[in-house]
DNA sequence: CACAATATTACCCATACGGCTAATAGAACA
DNA sequence: TGTTCTATTAGCCGTATGGGTAATATTGTG
């Protein structure tokens, strides 16, 4: 089951060189597992990585320079198919969520079990989204509530959307931003007649009764 | 390493019969998976963990009368522990999403290898949450952009700490909530005059201007 | 006990907000 | 060509909001 023809190539992006090291050692007792390179800062790490295109990469979230979920999107950038692990030992959710949604396939402390490690790596190379347990309920949290899940047994997709057009979403992004009508008319270089015709037609569409029920709304289904 | 002390106890909700039985046996094999019950539909399902509070509820989303996701629903009103791994055969996104965001810890697609499976069951067991490759890019954009991610190295997660008084953050979640100063009162059974102070003392120490940049602020940084 | 922090209430006032209706102009589409 | 959608503007009106100041409990800490 867990052998495999091909060896997993990884590149490690560690600033801790007991870490790296650690980690290093852990898994280059799996024979399908090879470190094929270790960095201690991300600048050097995208180096590496767009060299020798890894399998997968295992990023500490805490870097110095350039810190690990900038340097994620910068992998994105150069790739969608190299998987990346966050790794990391602290469990904030701001940056559970950052990492996951700026590219990180998997999300592990550092107190994971080094086989274990092992084992995400190979589901994680075979595209499967790790979240450890200690954090899991953090980033299920982060993912907006689906409604009308009655209706999912027969309705298809695309219901969810609202149907704001370019200009509407313009002055929601401001509303969001927590500007007033005056200003987002400013903004916009239109009257403040329109930028509240707009905002109405946003509160309607968006089926709220205000603005901050709409910027909640907007912020928590990542609409802006 | 994989040998439990205890047995991790399963139930089944699955309407295929032929799945069902290819499911424990599968499972079966594994000495430290037990399947304690097997139902047909959700509210059987239902019914059965509420009487025997299983660890896993392996959860086929394709049910008839009520569908999988409202039954995860309502897992989650009878527990926030009991782990549940969602079962189907489709990889829609809505589907993935709202699994995921009604009480889903995994998801798994039928055609799982049944070791696999069991693996799962094991990291699910333990809190893990597991995505599907087929899904875990569907997943992984469901979860809303994270801003400034260059600010993440700085910021600490206590000094961002608004110290608001227990009051206050009443208010602010009914505030978040989209409530009014008067429908804040009201709830609180206090006047609109003392909601207003504590509404006022809020964007003071929040350092805002107004009540909508103070619910983004609260949910952007989740201390709602 | 005294002092400080918090919670509560109250008033005034300028501004903002949201609902309403309605008109005009341009673009898209049939 | 006519119709629909969108963007723009406008005015009116009742209510909500936030700033300011200030008084009175209640609570807890020293």
């Amino acid at each position: 089951m867990i052998t495999k023809e091909k060896q997993i190539s990884i590149i490690i992006v560690e600033d801790f060189k007991l870490t790296r090291v650690g980690l290093r050692c852990a898994l280059n007792t799996n024979p399908d597992i090879d470190v094929i390179s270790e960095c201690e800062d991300a600048v050097e790490g995208l180096k590496q990585i767009e060299k020798l295109h890894p399998d997968v990469v295992i990023m500490d979230l805490g870097l110095p320079i350039m810190n690990g979920i900038e340097a994620m999107i910068k992998i994105r950038e150069i790739s969608s198919e190299i998987k990346i692990i966050a790794l990391t030992s602290h469990d904030r959710e701001e940056e559970v969520v950052a990492a996951l949604s700026s590219g990180a396939n998997a999300y592990c402390l550092k107190d994971i079990d080094p086989a274990k490690l092992a084992d995400v790596i190979r589901d994680v190379y075979n595209g499967v989204c790790w979240i450890d347990s200690e954090v899991s309920k953090l980033a299920l949290k982060a993912i907006p509530k689906v409604e009308n899940v009655g209706l999912l047994t027969n309705q298809n997709s695309e219901h969810t959307k609202i149907p704001l057009t370019e200009r509407e979403f313009e002055v929601l992004k401001h509303l969001v931003a927590g500007k007033s009508n005056t200003e987002i008319a400013k903004e916009l270089i239109v009257s403040v007649h329109t930028a509240k015709a707009h905002v109405c037609s946003i509160l309607q569409k968006m089926c709220v009764n205000d603005r901050v029920q709409a910027a909640v709304k907007a912020v928590k289904e990542g609409i802006v």
